[in-house]
This record gives C-alpha cells, structure tokens and sequence, in this order.
DNA sequence: CCAGGATCAGCAGCCAGCCCGACACACCAC
DNA sequence: GTGGTGTGTCGGGCTGGCTGCTGATCCTGG
C-alpha cells in the first residue's frame, strides 16, 4: 500500500526551494564557498530584515518601487486591486521566493501595480534595487542566483495558470490545492497538511471563485475522504489520489 | 473623437519590448556602447539561428533541457499536454521574449515539460545554457540583460493570471484580446490589429474554454462593433472602449 | 490548375455547474 | 454580551459546455 505513492515526494517541499540551493554548480569561481542569495542580500548597502505581522500590507499599488524582497519566512499574497474593490489573487509566494523584482526593471522611476499583503506572519529581506544592481555588476554569481530564483518563479507562476484554465471548479480547486501542497506542505502523520491558515474566502479569491463555491467543493472532498480541515489547516491524505479526481 | 484616446498606446506596442532596451541605466560600465541581448546570446559560443515554420515543434514534453532561446520574430505557444490529448496554452511568447530558461535553474540534468510550437513563422536565437552561464560569469551586465527579460516575462505571465481569473467567459475573451492587443498589436488606420492568425480553436485553448463559446462570444463582440475580424485576423477599434465592456 | 481533404466558423437545442442572495450558526476577541 | 469573521445550506436562474451538422476557407499534391 505505501510503495504506491511514487512521486509523492513532488508535493510537500519546501526543502526543495530552488533559488537560493546551494547546490553550487561549478559556478562562482572566486570565494570557496558559494553564498546562499540570502546571505547576498543580506550583506547589501542598505539592506534590512522586517518582520510583518499577518494581514498587513508591505505595499500598496501605486507605491514607488525601489526595493527589492525576499520572503524568508511566512507568505506573502500579490493581488490586484480593482475599483469594484474586488481583489485577486495573482500569487501566494512561498519561503524564498524573491519580489518586489519589477524595481530592476528599468532605470526610470515605476510605481507598483500589486497590493503586497503578509498572507502569514512574515519574515523577509529588502534591499534597495540600486544595491542590487551595483551587487550584480561587482559579482556575477549574484546575477546567476537572482535568474534561479526569477526562473522557479516563473515556473510558479506557470503552474497557476494551468491551474486557472480547468474548466470546471472541481478540478481547480484540486489543481490549487496540489499547488498548495508543493509549495507549503509539511509532511504529517496522515499525509501533508497545508501549513496556511487558509479561509474559504481568499481560495474563492485565488482561484476565481466564490465563497459559497468553495464551502461546497471542499465538503465534498471531505465527504470522499481525501482531505481533513482543522481549525482552517488543511491536510491532504494523499496527494496522487487526489489527482486522480480530476474530472 | 480622436482625443478621448488616453492610455490608448498601452495596446500596441511590441517597441515597448523590455528585456532588451538598450537605455542603458549607467550599467554595463566596460565597453562603451551596452550591447542588446540579442547580441550578446549571438555571440556565445554554440548559440545558432534558427528559424521554424508556423505549427512546427520547437521542442516537446520530455526532451533534455539545455538551450536557452530569445524569440527574435514572430510568437510562440508554451502548452501543457495531458493524456486525454487535451493541451493547454500557458504562454503566448512575443518577439524578445526569453523561454527555455528552465534550464538555466539547476546544473543537474532537467526536462522540459511543456511543449513549445512555432505560432508563426519563427525566427530565434538560440545557446546553449552552459554558454549562458558562462557569460554572465564574465560580463555581469549579460546577468542584468537576462533578469529584466525574466521579470518582463513575469509580468507578462501574471496578466495572463488576471485576465484567467475572469469568471464569465465574456471578461475572460475580452481580458485575453487587450493582452494580445499589447503584445501582439500594431496600429492600422481603423484601430489595433492583432498580428496573429487566431483560430477559435486556440483562443478557447488559452483561456480555458471551447471552440463553440468562443465563436459566440466574438460574434458579439463583432456585432456591437467593437472589434473586425478578417481573414483570422482580429481589429480592435478601440481598447479603451473594449476595456468598459468587462462584465 | 483543380480536386480533395483538413481545418475553421457558425447555428441550435439540451442540460448542468455554479453564481447570487439570503439566512442561520459556530468561533473568537474585546 | 456583542460584533466580526468564517462556515454551512437552500433554491432560483442563467451562463456556458456538449453534441451534431452545414457551409466556408485554406492547403496540398497530383
């Protein structure tokens, strides 16, 4: 029964975090040992650590964008924010993964465009964009690893929009949830569990759904015994079966 | 009439490419003149250009990734392909986009998992991701050049995620045509015309819906006058008018 | 150049998934 | 207590997916 789990171990990795391995690959030749992009940014003119209590904002649309974050510990949700006040989701950024990138862009002055909002308790560095830049020139490995940690958001990115274009929100909610799963599970006795606080609410958000929507979706993948919910956590048994529920 | 058109030059245009503008931001400081990056991957050792015919593989789920590729003209559809046969579009790539940039992640060994297929007549630049790497060891501004074509590309990729978010099909196709309009538009005398032959078949792909629908959905949008379609190619008379149509 | 096949566009009718609005209850903090 | 937030439930109604078919257009090879 357990050895029908292959490629179980796709989900539930935060261990797996790209951008910042240390896995040097031959590269950056100079120092012995190859920092980690945290240990970079860390060391940068004007760099700092915060720490953001949940649910409160890092920075608003329309905010001057000067300075680029990496998410160290916590979640951290981008969202867009329309005149109707409605709000979506464009992404939940796991441990490690860098933003705020948009301030390299160009030379000129940008603003924001994304609400940036602590989706847990966060703990995160920030560097202003110049920094970078002068880091990057003075030491390519720098570049090398800012690309790592851009590529796997990108593929992170790429991941949700499969995500998004399911049909029907059956199978969305699975997608999302599998998602989840990679990137905020922790294996536990019983399976993974999704280590967020998530409330039906913000997946209608995400996935562009409802409240009402997602109550029911959920209930019923409690009902066949693929998920458990406790006190908003929410523990997937097993995620191969899971996928198989696509419709 | 014509007045009324502010913010009408966000749609069309493929000269507001990013990732390779050479307003160099003071970087670079070595050589005189900052080199695009089309330039810098030509002149890699091993890189090559290729050009492929409309509807060709560039490459398929599964093949070794270690090339890089910077689309030099026409587009290109990244798409996720299932066992049902179903497959489904996760990027519409414009010219100077970068792709193949998975392989650039790690220094293991790595496969491609999502298919990459000529949209048009391609013409690309292409290296090999041990080349890349290389270069930006020893020209850091090479690294800058790449990381603003990732986060250019990032940006792209989360305007997909907006426009997916859409719940009625309505929002979603109209959300979809303003994104072609900015990446794919040129103006013509009556409007912005997206310079692709869409079939319904391959708008319904990349928005997660069917061929049916959206035949329905453009006729609509045809018979209100907001948009011509001739000959697969599609006008929008005017974006900012389209834009007010969300649902 | 034409013939034949493949792809694409358009129409209609049927049915279900899911949005909407409304309401009741559980939980938590103050 | 009380108010705020989150969860669970019920219908009614409509959007949009599915099937099946026809005609138009494009492409290719003889």
């Amino acid at each position: 029964m357990v050895g029908a789990t292959r490629g179980f171990s796709r989900y539930a990795s935060p261990p797996a975090s790209p951008g910042v391995s240390p896995a040097g690959t031959g590269l950056g030749g100079a120092a012995g040992a190859t920092p980690t992009l945290l240990e970079v940014i860390r060391s940068l003119a004007g760099s700092s650590v915060e720490t953001i209590e949940r649910s409160k904002t890092i920075f608003f649309p329309g905010d001057p964008a000067e300075r680029v974050y990496l998410l160290r510990r916590g979640a951290v949700r981008l969202s867009r924010v329309y005149e109707s006040g409605e709000e979506i989701t464009v992404a939940l950024l796991r441990e490690n993964s860098l933003f705020g990138v948009l301030s390299l862009l160009t030379g000129q002055r940008s603003d924001r465009f994304y609400h940036a909002i602590a989706f847990t308790r966060v703990e995160m560095i920030t560097a202003p964009a110049t920094s970078v830049r002068r880091a990057i020139e003075q030491d390519a490995s720098v570049g090398l690893l800012l690309l790592q940690g851009l590529s796997s958001r990108i593929l992170q990115t790429e991941t949700m929009i499969e995500t998004l274009t399911h049909r029907d929100m059956s199978s969305r909610l699975v997608s999302f949830l599998l998602v989840l799963c990679r990137d905020f599970g922790v294996p536990s006795n019983e399976g993974i569990t999704i280590d967020l606080r998530l409330s039906h609410q913000a997946i209608a958000e995400a996935i562009g759904s409802t409240r009402v929507t997602i109550t029911r979706l959920l209930g019923d993948l409690r009902n066949e015994g693929l998920v458990q919910i406790d006190r908003k956590k929410i523990t997937v048994f097993d995620p191969v079966a899971l996928a198989k529920r696509f419709s």
